[in-house]
DNA sequence: TCATAATGGAAAGTATCGCTATCCAATAAT
DNA sequence: ATTATTGGATAGCGATACTTTCCATTATGA
């Protein structure tokens, strides 16, 4: 197919795929002339992935670009690639303290790389409710840590035993699964608020 | 205290200090001439408390102001004040089919408002897995849903009791505990690859 | 076959966002 | 009296995700 029935099929712009092209999200077309490439189906399962990335996922284009290069060069370590697809959505910044992350880390007795970005964006978090004075009892957190602990259980429980399939997968769990686990907390606490607070039945 | 002893306190720019007064994040100062306003102790926690909303919680600048708005003028229904903050961290967007997602929700059997914007979110994150060809066994998507279930119970349970404190413990903890979870999440899963893929202790 | 449409490719433009810089007149500090 | 600071207004900036425009080169179809 054209470019243009790529745009249709999918509902995204030409414009717009000429850009992730020239982004490198999507691979470029088999050339059949100077003026003319030919997409095919894989064209409009990436397209639709990309989009999924940058939309609801909240990706930016550079991250996404991140996590499609760890989708499609997997390596043969599977523990490495999982590292990668998982900081290739986290930025580098100025450097935290950690100490705070690390403790709750060791509470939860998980096994961690402490220098991981994941342990500073922790820690950024535990920050943020301390800048803005808001104590988070210890039960809550623990409820947190045992909800993350049971969900990647769950998750790895799940995983394929094809690894080129697993790590597709674990990518993309990771990634379109954070907006899903936000709305569904969300939609908990407000059923848990209608039962305490809200009209009766 | 004048504006520049403000910022050096938190370290925000007074430039940034003025632009957030003038986004209304900021009440302004208690005005002592044409050219000079006095700040105080309140000013500087609100100013952390802004900083906390805007960085590691992500929010946009009218999304903290929607979310300040609804700490400040708390009114007296804490169901409607929850449901509005919530609301306030969400835009509008194009309708969603909502089916799937209003599945899910009876499958936890919980009590929620169909047309939240909560609703059409999950759903939003139930497309994009789809349209993305990821497939969320069962089992992780319950996993997913006992998680959030837990997480709310938690946070409910530890509820200020007087009304004015649990609405801002309630809107901190929804907005600010995101990030903390994500972050959870991601060290749970890191831990859990690290025994199944990692190297050996 | 010849006018019209579509394409690849490059480059510039646009809208939004969260600041940041510049000015100015008024006031404070020394 | 001189210098520094402030409130307030306005304009500029850098990043991001597109969009638009342009052009030479093909396709396409009446």
């Amino acid at each position: 197919m054209r470019i243009s029935e790529l745009a249709t099929r999918t509902g995204v712009a030409t414009a717009t795929i000429k850009y992730y092209l020239r982004e490198g999200l999507l691979p470029p077309g088999e050339l059949t002339s100077a003026t003319q490439a030919r997409y095919n189906e894989q064209h409009v399962d990436r397209l639709r992935l990309v989009r999924a990335l940058l939309g609801p996922a909240g990706l930016t284009v550079a991250h996404a670009r991140n996590v499609l290069r760890v989708i499609d060069e997997p390596g043969d370590d599977m523990f490495a690639a999982l590292g990668a697809a998982q900081q290739a959505t986290l930025d580098e910044s100025e450097p935290v303290d950690t100490s705070a992350a690390l403790r709750l880390v060791e509470r939860a007795g998980w096994r961690v790389d402490p220098s991981s970005p994941e342990v500073a964006q922790l820690a950024r978090a535990l920050h943020a409710a301390d800048d803005a004075d808001f104590e988070l009892p210890d039960g809550v957190l623990d409820a947190h840590i045992d909800a993350a602990a049971s969900i990647a259980a769950a998750e790895l429980a799940h995983m394929p035993e094809d690894p080129r399939h697993a790590l597709r997968y674990a990518v993309l769990g990771t990634i379109l699964a954070e907006p899903l686990l936000s709305a569904l907390r969300r939609l908990a606490e407000q059923s848990a608020a209608a039962d305490r607070f809200g009209p009766a039945t």
